[in-house]
Formats: structure tokens, C-alpha cells, sequence
DNA sequence: TCAAAAGTGTTTGTGGTACACCCATGG
DNA sequence: CCATGGGTGTACCACAAACACTTTTGA
């Protein structure tokens, strides 16, 4: 294969979710270096050159976070030629959901990383904006039609605890009576026996069925 | 930037769909050379090294097919270190939706390339026929909740032939009363006044509302 | 006994699906 | 007048959405 064509880096960036404090959070590293220097941007790196796309996209998952077998999937490659000043970057982009209580490790290790509220981003590197406002859609939309959402839930959790990160992630409120009907009809989480205590009543904790089967069909547009 | 790291190739593949007697059929080229020479292979190229990668999958479109305007997505970054024999080479693929009356120059400028209907594929080159596989589920997809399908045909068309537009892609036969009233409820059309005329019963022409919404709200798992 | 959160059913409307016959034209 | 494809309506069922009170616990 002649080299005719100038190759252009290729590097992986993980747009991280987690739930903290009720709130849909996201991990953010501040750049030490120009471009764009002290700004805050999505995780990422260059891709090995032996290395898989998902392979690499989970090593810089595991660099940030300690956190490994989570869900993770492809988002979208950007390839515009001035996205980065200094020379052609391609990024393929992906998106993770980790449970909230392993979401611990950033800001742990001395490196500037920390978690943002997706609803109160600071100015971001690059086109790193455009990734996220992506990647927040595309969550937003896969919350709809599939059971993706305990992926951001620890192994067991409360009805409301479900709920509440539903209405978090999808900006909305949320009847209490529907959503309990309905996901207890669609038979993707079970009881566990266990209850969780605290203020108020006790509440049952469930867990997620991998069983289940975690699509549903949409709505189509034509029968 | 230093060059800590060899660069990958990058080339986009363009998944081009089209309809044509009655049937979904998928533009492919006749490798020349190895690896694959003699085998079958979705169009694409090097993304060269200013060009944005859009840009860059319209250029191989056209100068397959001459078409251009046409709808085309991003589909998917296939990445495996392995599947180019010879070295890394990283694909950004894409699909297109070309009109049936347009989908004319494959073949014509004595390259070897050629219609293959989607239910009758031969062998593929390297991992295409993953991303054929891929690309139809997509475009399945789509169809069920956007307007995308009217793509695939004309400026006018009946109903008649819309209907079978969505049953070769869809792979079902659907109900032509239940098609209609809901296609027509759904405002994404709207009478041209003309009638094709052929065997049996003139047929209303209609056209593509470009003011329509495209998109519906699909069936949510949770309320 | 009070505060706080958990838990529970019914009604009404809308949309999906199944289904069979008459109409307009050209040959 | 007949073959061919175009065009039309209704009944039933399942799911979505709106809505308020009782229960259980800890302080």
C-alpha cells in the first residue's frame, strides 16, 4: 500500500456518566498544555496501533477511573480538519455509564479530574462541547427504548432511586404510579428481599434482571 | 505533538442503497489487487488530509454513482486491528439513500462495479459484510421512526409504490389500509394533482412535505 | 404523634391491528 | 367486459396518561 496519503492521528475520547447527588454528572480532565491550556476536556488518547478502538476507549476509561466492565458504547467519530489547531486529529468518541458508587476515582489521584453537572458545564476544549451536547442526546434517547439506565445505578437500588435517575438524566418529572407499573410489567428488574432503610418507610430494593431483554420496540412511524 | 505514535490509515467506506425492481439493492466494486483481489467490496477511499469526513464520503459517493444531495449518515468506525491484512487502517462508514431513477452509473464508466441486491449478496472483502449487516439493521431502524424511507424514491411517487419501498426495505409485507391512513395522518406528504397512468387504475402522485417533522417519538420503555 | 418516604388502582383517551369490498382505467 | 391495480372504513384491544390517598418506619 503506497503512502500517498498523509496520515492523520486517531485518538479515542470517553464521555463518562455517572449519578452523583441526584444530578447527571460527567468527568472532565483540565488540560496542563496548549491547545487550549487550563481548559477542561473529555478524557482521551491516542489509539495504539495494534490497540482496538473499544480497547483503547476502556484503557482510558480505567486510567481515569479504576473502573473496568461497564457499559460502554461507540458514539461518534469527528473528523472536522480544524478541530484541533495543531494537525489533523480524527477522535472517535464513546460513551460509558458508571454506577455511582464506583465513580470515585476522580480528583483522587492528584490528577486535575473532577465530575461536572451536565447541566452546568465550564467552557471545554476542542470540539468537546459538541461531543457532549452528542452524547447527553444520544443517552437521552437510548433511556427510551432501552433498559440502559440501571447501568448507571449500583447492583440493587429503590424504585425511587430508579425513578429519580430517570428524571435526572431525562430533565423531567416523572408519575410515580406509571413508571412503577410499567417497569415492574416489563419484568427487567426483580425483588431482592432485601429493604433499604432510612427516613420514612423502608423501601424494597431491587436488582436488574440480565436476563431481561433490554430493547423495546419503537414506535413506528409507518405500520 | 510529538510522534510517539505510528498513525493509523483512515478511509471511509459509503454504504449506497438504492431501489430498484422491487428489491434493496447495495452499490459494490470489484477489487482490482490484493488482499481481496477479485472479490467484492463496498466503494470507499482515503480520507485525504484536510478533507472532513463527510466530505470526504461524498466524494467516493460521487464518483461512483455522479450523484450528489443525496442523504447520507454516519454510520459507524470500524477498527480492528486486523481487518486490513496489510497494516492498521481505521474506516469511518457511512450509508447513503439514493432515488431510484438517479442509481444509474454503476457499471456505465466500464469500472467494475455493480447493483447486488441486499438478500443475495456475494463474498465480501475484509469485514464488509459486517458493516452491510450493520447498515441494513440501521436503515431498518430509521425507517420505523423518521421520514428517511421517501429517500429511496422520487420526487413523486403513489402510495402504491411508497408502500413497497418500506416492505423490500422492512423485509414484510404491511397492511395497505392500516399504510395509508397512517402516512397520510402523519402530514409528511401531500397530493401533487398528477396521476400516473400504466395498468389498472390511475394512481394520485404525491411528493415529500420537506417541511415536514421527520421524526416521531418512539414507544419509551419507561413513562 | 408527626414527618418522611413508600406504596397502591382506576378511568379515559388514543393509537395499533385486523380485515373485505368497490372503483377507475386500458385493452 | 374483464383484468389490473387504486382506493376506502370500522371494530376491537392494548397501552399511555392523569390523578390522591394510605402505609410504614424513625425520631
Amino acid at each position: 500500500m503506497p503512502r500517498r496519503f498523509p496520515r492523520p492521528s486517531v485518538t479515542v475520547d470517553v464521555v463518562i456518566f455517572t449519578l452523583r447527588d441526584d444530578d447527571l454528572q460527567v468527568l472532565l480532565v483540565k488540560r496542563k498544555s496548549a491547545p487550549y491550556a487550563g481548559r477542561w476536556a473529555i478524557p482521551g488518547g491516542f489509539v495504539r496501533i495494534d490497540e482496538p478502538l473499544e480497547e483503547a476507549a476502556r484503557r482510558e476509561l480505567s486510567e481515569e477511573t479504576g473502573v473496568r466492565d461497564v457499559y460502554m458504547e461507540q458514539l461518534y467519530t469527528f473528523g472536522d480538519p480544524k478541530r484541533d489547531p495543531r494537525e489533523r486529529v480524527i477522535t472517535v468518541a464513546y460513551f460509558a455509564l458508571v454506577p455511582a458508587p464506583l465513580a470515585v476515582r476522580a480528583g483522587g489521584d492528584a490528577s486535575d479530574a473532577c465530575w461536572w453537572s451536565m447541566y452546568g458545564l465550564p467552557p471545554l476544549a476542542f470540539d468537546h462541547a459538541d461531543i457532549l451536547d452528542y452524547a447527553l442526546t444520544r443517552l437521552r434517547y437510548k433511556l427510551e427504548y432501552t433498559a440502559v439506565g440501571f447501568q448507571l445505578l449500583p447492583d440493587t437500588f429503590t424504585l425511587s432511586e430508579l425513578q429519580k435517575a430517570y428524571e435526572v438524566v431525562l430533565g423531567a418529572a416523572l408519575d410515580k404510579r406509571n413508571f412503577r407499573r410499567k417497569i415492574l410489567e416489563a419484568q427487567v428488574i426483580e425483588e431482592t428481599g432485601e429493604f433499604r432503610t432510612g427516613e420514612g418507610r423502608p423501601a424494597m430494593l431491587y436488582r436488574y434482571r440480565s436476563d431481561a431483554v433490554a430493547e423495546v420496540r419503537a414506535r413506528r412511524l409507518f405500520p
